[in-house]
DNA sequence: ACATGTAATGCAACAATGTTGCAAATATAA
DNA sequence: TTATATTTGCAACATTGTTGCATTACATGT
C-alpha cells in the first residue's frame, strides 16, 4: 500500500499535514470527496484558506483531480496512473446520496469539433441513481 | 423567427420583463452565455435575485439549460428541440477566450455503469481551444 | 541533533456567487 | 378595469473562492 509520503515525495512535495491528511482521506474511500467530507470530524483543524490552497497545489501536481458538479458543488479524488488518448475523465453522481464514483477506463467518447478547435480534455458527469438508492426509490 | 413571448406562452409563462431579456439575448447569440454576459451593457436592469430566480425558472421549465465549467463558472443556453436517447449534453469551452458552444448531436458517449446504477443524463464538456484562439496562440 | 533558507500555514479582510422572507409592483384573465 | 396570483426588488445572510503578509514548519546541510 502506498503512503501519503511516498506520493508526495515522488511530485518533490514537502509531506505537510494538510496535504498528508487530504490525501490519507482519499486513500481511505474509493469515492471522490468533498472539502466538507473531506474535513469530516475535525472541520477546524486546518484553515480554509490553506485547505483550499493545499487542494490547488495537489492538483496541479497531478496528484488529484477536481470534479464539477451540475450543481456547482465540488468533489476530489486521486488520480489513477491509467492514461487515455484523448484525456477522458468520467465520473457518476448520484442525485440522490451525492456520491460521486469515478468511472475510470469504462466509458468512450468521440466528438465532432468544428474545424481546427483543439481538445485537450473532456469532463464527462452521469447523473443517476447509484444502486443503493435505484432500490430504495424502486 | 421564434420570440421570446411565443417560448414563454407555450411553457404556461408569464411573459416578465427579465424573462424576455434573458431569452432574447440567448436567441441573439448562438453561444452559452454567462450572467454577467447575459446582462451585457445594463447590469443594473434587472435584481441580481430576481435574475437568479428567473433562470432558475426558466431551467425548470425547459426553455434553457444551465452548463457548469470545470472552473465553477457557469453559463447558460437555449435548448434545442433535439432530443438523444442517452440525454447526452455536450458543450465545448474554449480555454482561451471562455466562450462555450453546443455540441448538439455532434458527439457520442457510452459507459458500463456498474450493475443497477441509473442514468438520468450525462453533461459532456470538452476544454480546449476554439479555431480563432488555437492559430493566435499557434 | 541543530541551524538555516525556503516553503507552507494561519489570519484578516475581501470578492463573488447563491439563497431566503417579505412587501410592493406587475401580468393576465374575467 | 379590476381582482388575484405571480413576479420583482430589497435587505440580509450563507457559502465559496481569493489575496497579502507575518508566523511557523519542513527538509537539507552540517
Amino acid at each position: 500500500m502506498i503512503t501519503a509520503e511516498q506520493i508526495l515525495r515522488k511530485q518533490d512535495l514537502r509531506g505537510t499535514a494538510c496535504r498528508k491528511f487530504i490525501i490519507n482521506g482519499l486513500l481511505n474511500n474509493d469515492k471522490a470527496l468533498s472539502e466538507n467530507e473531506l474535513k469530516g470530524e475535525s472541520p477546524e483543524l486546518f484553515d480554509r484558506v490553506t485547505f483550499y490552497r493545499t487542494l490547488i497545489t495537489l492538483e496541479e501536481s497531478g496528484i488529484i483531480h477536481k470534479i464539477v458538479l451540475n450543481d456547482n458543488s465540488v468533489k476530489y479524488a486521486l488520480n489513477s496512473h491509467h492514461h487515455n488518448e484523448n484525456n477522458l475523465h468520467s465520473h457518476f453522481h448520484c442525485e440522490e446520496c451525492d456520491e460521486v464514483l469515478c468511472l475510470e477506463g469504462k466509458t468512450r467518447f468521440e466528438a465532432e469539433l468544428p474545424d481546427k478547435f483543439v481538445s485537450h480534455g473532456v469532463f464527462v458527469v452521469i447523473e443517476g441513481f447509484c444502486a443503493d438508492c435505484a432500490s430504495h426509490i424502486k
